[in-house]
DNA sequence: TCATTAACTGAGG
DNA sequence: CCTCAGTTAATGA
């Protein structure tokens, strides 16, 4: 497959909470990307895989899960274009959960041996992807207190504007309206209660004039309602630019 | 295939 | 008695 170069989504998400020199951001650029395509729902990396690359989301919608022994899925986090979803393979060599695609999507391939070398030469770039995974670990604590404490309503609004703080960071947010495109299944496994039941409280923030859905977007009808539900504090993104 | 809705059920407060 | 959520089933887009 083909090279490209590096996506400008990956370096202005760690350009928001990192500051990177010119080199730092040269070496991230230049790091050899293998371009493959995956259709909607397809597996990107398997449990118990020991992958010899990362991968960098750089178009569609992934998701990291598990599955119980008796077939149950939970969804663990959801991503976009910009991220690394098993940057942690670089260092836990066993994949311990599912990378799959929400909808078709193009993903640069990285050598491991590649970013090895990188984060050697470069302890600012080091420092980044060690910045970016804990920040991971953050939205992983943020994802339990979510599926185990709030109430469906409150659980899917947290998600809907977890997923629009980010995608506000690699600009793809337009005015009052955002991707999602997860289906209500997908979202089920996510906050951990039946399709049903997420069809129920997608109907009642329509029907409270909250937000709309159209086919794989939300639009926000009323903000403040909205933040109100979702029990939502950026706090644990970090986004917080730090030196 | 995915979304929608009704009807019923039970847990728990 | 009320709210929340799972199950089942039917129907529509």
């Amino acid at each position: 497959m083909n090279r490209e170069i590096v996506s400008d989504e990956l370096i202005r998400r760690l350009q928001a909470t990192s500051v990177l020199d010119e080199e730092d951001v040269r070496a991230i650029r230049s790091l050899p990307l293998v371009v493959k395509r995956f259709r909607a729902n397809e597996v990107i990396v398997h449990d118990g895989d020991r992958p010899s690359e990362c991968c960098l989301v750089m178009e569609g919608f992934c998701l990291r899960s598990k599955t119980t022994s008796d077939g149950r899925r939970q969804i663990l986090s959801i991503h976009m274009p910009g991220d690394i979803p098993d940057l942690q393979t670089l260092h836990l060599h066993l994949m311990d959960h599912d990378l799959a695609a929400v909808t078709d999507c193009t993903l640069g391939f990285i050598n491991h041996a590649a970013l090895r070398e990188v984060t050697r030469c470069r302890s600012g770039v080091a420092e980044v992807f060690w910045r970016d995974t804990l920040i991971d670990a953050a939205r992983f604590r943020e994802w339990i207190v979510n599926v185990g404490q709030r109430p469906a309503l409150t659980r899917l609004a947290h998600i809907l504007l977890e997923v629009r703080e980010r995608l506000k960071i690699i600009n793809k947010v337009r005015g009052n309206r955002f991707e999602m495109p997860l289906t209500q299944e997908q979202l089920g496994d996510a906050m951990g209660i039946t399709p049903v039941h997420v069809n129920r409280v997608v109907k009642q923030l329509r029907d409270e004039g909250v937000v709309e859905f159209q086919r794989g977007a939300v639009t926000v009808v009323n903000e403040g309602r909205l933040e109100q539900i979702a029990d939502f504090d950026d706090l644990y993104l970090h986004q917080a630019p730090s030196a």
